[in-house]
DNA sequence: TGTGTGATTGTTATT
DNA sequence: AATAACAATCACACA
């Protein structure tokens, strides 16, 4: 019991020299609803999308084995149960189709689930992110030994 | 044909 | 300290 959360102190991350801009959109997640101009919102997460620097074509299909891009953020806690939590409401909920609707169920009983069983997901998404620390360093690390690091600080990922 | 969108919370990063 | 944004998934819609 008292499994307290494993805090455990980040490196000093003093490789932050390299401070990528981030396009961070000054609106944030509100996007305003315009039905009119949808490409308008279109425009906003494709800024997210460019973070990948990576041809959007089959964005979707990640599953694919990508070893040519950097670590990305591993799911959260919530999201590794939303994983479970989504196999089983389609089972009862085969009508739903959305996986808006799987959200709000998956998010709603999230919060009705105490800390013992929230735990489990937490362990898992703690360990995962351990990796992917360890996944950045040798990223980055690899970065610097194997490529050139980028003297002319390049803006923008200008595609790929 | 192909990609964007929507919704959930958590974690990280930047300011 | 606080805010911002991204992390995955799947069916649908639009150009």
């Amino acid at each position: 019991m008292a499994k307290k959360a494993t805090k455990k102190s980040q490196k000093s991350t003093s490789a932050s020299a390299s401070a990528s801009k981030p396009a961070r959109i000054a609106d944030g997640k509100m996007v305003f609803k315009i039905t009119s101009t949808e490409k308008m919102k279109k425009a906003v997460t494709n800024r997210s999308r460019l973070r990948s620097a990576k041809p959007i074509t089959t964005l979707k299909k990640k599953a694919m084995k990508i070893e040519a891009t950097k670590p990305k953020k591993p799911p959260t806690a919530f999201f590794y149960f939303l994983e479970d939590f989504r196999k089983g409401f389609q089972e009862q909920n085969p009508d739903v189709k959305s996986m808006r609707d799987v959200g709000k169920a998956c998010g709603e009983k999230w919060k009705t689930m105490t800390y013992e069983e929230k735990v489990h997901y937490y362990d898992i998404a703690t360990e995962k992110r351990a990796e992917f620390d360890r996944a950045v360093a040798d990223y980055i690390k690899r970065k610097e030994s194997g490529e050139d690091q980028e003297a002319g600080e390049s803006d923008f990922d200008e595609d790929y």
